[in-house]
DNA sequence: AATAAGTATTAGGCAACCCTAACTATAAAA
DNA sequence: TTTTATAGTTAGGGTTGCCTAATACTTATT
């Protein structure tokens, strides 16, 4: 539990990295994420660099150091370990997860983490789709893509989500499209990208291109042209 | 997750108040038992008090208003639930509890702690058979005596321990003495108040009284004198 | 009553985090 | 190129939570 805030900056800063990929990471990009100001980012950049967590300067940004890189992904796998067991074994489903766990994230107990990923069968994606690192910090493969990049005759299944915001969740809830459902691409409006997707049940569901570019899928037409 | 020192405090003051019974709580207790010093607790009394969480004087010492205690028997009541929850669920032994809940209870997703307290079957006691207030803040009823009151012939059954150490738990398990283990008393060494307990397979296990200090029971025996 | 011992308090400091205001680059736009 | 934003930085402040040193009380003990 301690050190609740180094394992914020690191755990956003690694985010960043990795959302706006080739980008650099900067300060107010920190502090945007934080939801505080630059000049604190700046000062506690001061204090994690001294502590070889990163480097930090205006050309090359923000970087991760590799204990930097570790802690942050560490942090991130215990949010992850805890959205899944939150999800599986007590019934949260996929909107409420986070919120609890943005705070069991900081409980360090390795027994404690390592019990309930072992409990959930040590599960390699939590219940936004998002990969679990293993303990030695290593993602599992996966070969997701956007929704929004398939094609006409696709066979999708739903393996994640890019945004977890409540309404984004709820949204997707109520038009029924959950984690792990199976679709085929019916047709895609040339138009505005929206797209229409058939499920098991012969059911038609449109989203545009918007929600398409938020929802990760893996499509099983063996050689699809999709790839 | 926020005011982790309040509730640190105010458990802390709880639990003095609840161990010296009759005697009133002093800063310099609350420091001890917090491993600080007592300026800093003084300073934290002035806050907590302008807050009325609770009120201070030299004459009645630290004494909690009703808010207060609120706060402190919730904290005590999460620590316990999840105490409860790592044993049950986790196969967490009586003590590796402690360490882990003492982050967990910081953790106020309401939500979450009602969700493992209804998943355990709403307990009335931890691992370590210390009773678990219910949502309203009610602590369930019990005879729990200590162990060194009672008398040759009790028929006494383990309902909890005073000391949670780890020294302390795990002597007793060596001994083999658990929470719900059965014993009566076979005989009491007057020269040092020394107990020999008979357990159901007919084995003696001989206590000093210090132990036996520490140690609650119930007896079972109908119109027992100890009573 | 005088000394010793321990408790309560005040004063003054330090580190962690966060802020606003103001200044300096830098890059985009006119 | 000059203006205008925007991002980066520094300076200076506030709060919380903890500390040491010094002082003021109390309460035993001698």
């Amino acid at each position: 539990m301690n050190n609740i805030t180094d394992d914020n900056y690191l755990k956003a800063i690694y985010h960043l990295k990795n959302s706006e990929k080739n980008k650099l990471v900067t300060p107010t990009m920190v502090a945007n994420e934080l939801l505080i100001k630059p000049p604190s980012v700046l000062e506690k950049l001061k204090s994690l660099s001294a502590r070889k967590y990163l480097t930090y300067n205006k050309e090359s940004g923000i970087i991760l150091s590799k204990t930097g890189k570790e802690i942050a992904i560490n942090v991130i796998r215990r949010h992850r370990i805890w959205e899944t067991y939150l999800h599986k074994h007590l019934g949260f489903n996929w909107s409420e997860v986070h919120e609890a766990a943005e705070d069991l994230e900081h409980v360090r107990n390795e027994k404690l983490i390592d019990k309930i990923y072992e409990v959930l069968g040590n599960p390699e994606f939590d219940p936004h789709g998002d990969p679990i690192p293993n303990k030695q910090g290593v993602f599992p493969k996966s070969e997701r893509k956007l929704l929004s990049t398939s094609l006409v005759g696709c066979k999708l299944i739903i393996v994640g989500v890019i945004e977890h915001s409540d309404s984004f969740l709820k949204y997707l809830s109520e038009i029924n499209i959950n984690l792990n459902d199976k679709f085929s691409i019916q047709k895609i409006i040339e138009y505005d990208g929206s797209i229409q997707l058939k499920n098991k049940k012969n059911e038609f569901i449109q989203i545009s291109k918007l929600i398409a570019d938020k929802i990760m899928v893996r499509c099983e037409k063996v050689n699809c042209e999709c790839k």
